[in-house]
DNA sequence: CACACATACTTGAACTGTCAAGTATTTATC
DNA sequence: GATAAATACTTGACAGTTCAAGTATGTGTG
């Protein structure tokens, strides 16, 4: 198969793979989507468990709008709250709650029972290699 | 970093990068959208250049009713039209018109040129087995 | 043959995210 | 220090997709 063409085909698989996966994963985590599940990851591995919409936004591949509309709900069943900043009122930082980490740690036991189930063991390394594959990608989109 | 963890990570990667691209793609391709590029690939791939409608929506990775909902502006602006099967009455058929064999063409130029940009050519070979890697990990969802 | 079950598709209601435009604030320039 | 441009965020209108339920047809079994 000549290369040009394999290339439709990759983007082709991928879109096809993550549809999928986003309908999977959607109903199986707890109450939350696979979009609220990375706010909460994110936010969890940044400095003092805070992050500017902006940067979330950038950090997730939503645009800001979309992070406004996402926020607003868990926001609501307090997950996340927010907090500004004192040297800059344009920003609001979304800070995780303890009631986030709570459910961080709930449902990454389950996200990660699926991607292991997901993931065929010989596969593993593999999974590194490419992930680095996608984000070389991804900064050219 | 340990295994599980990266494994997380692998899957929040591949999120953003579909998210950032879908972006790009739907305002990229001329007045359709990446979903229904693909639909007329596959059309266009299949025998006959026709597909019942649930296989399309197993092909692409949506549900039932998705494809109902994409296909009925495809229809309007004439890209495929529909078929029936006079062996039975349940099954119609998404069949690729010649304008919708044309706009495959003009698309998929467009398609291949962003996609080669994209691509580092270093990582073309990559690509192929992640794509297959993608396929593997699909099955499973 | 009748009946239950399966399959193919469609539809209403809801959800998620986009774009374009709007507000408020900060930064830079003259 | 006034004005223009940039930045951070929100909002209204809308597109795309899902789920659950509904319709119509087909298949298998006693």
């Amino acid at each position: 198969m000549e290369n040009i063409n394999s290339s439709v085909e990759f983007f082709i698989n991928s879109a096809k793979f993550q549809t999928k996966l986003n309908r999977r994963l959607d109903c199986y985590l707890g109450g939350i989507g696979f979009n609220e599940f990375i706010i909460i990851y994110h936010l969890s591995q940044s400095e003092e468990h805070k992050m500017r919409r902006i940067d979330l936004a950038e950090k997730i591949g939503l645009t800001a709008s979309g992070v406004t509309r996402l926020l607003l709900p868990m926001e609501k069943i307090g997950l996340i709250k927010r907090e500004s900043n004192p040297r800059d009122a344009r920003v609001s930082y979304v800070v995780i709650t303890s009631a986030g980490k709570t459910k961080l740690a709930e449902e990454r036991i389950r996200a990660e029972a699926l991607f292991k189930e997901l993931i065929p063991y010989q596969t593993t390394k593999k999974i590194e290699e490419l992930s680095q594959t996608l984000i070389e990608i991804g900064k050219n989109i």
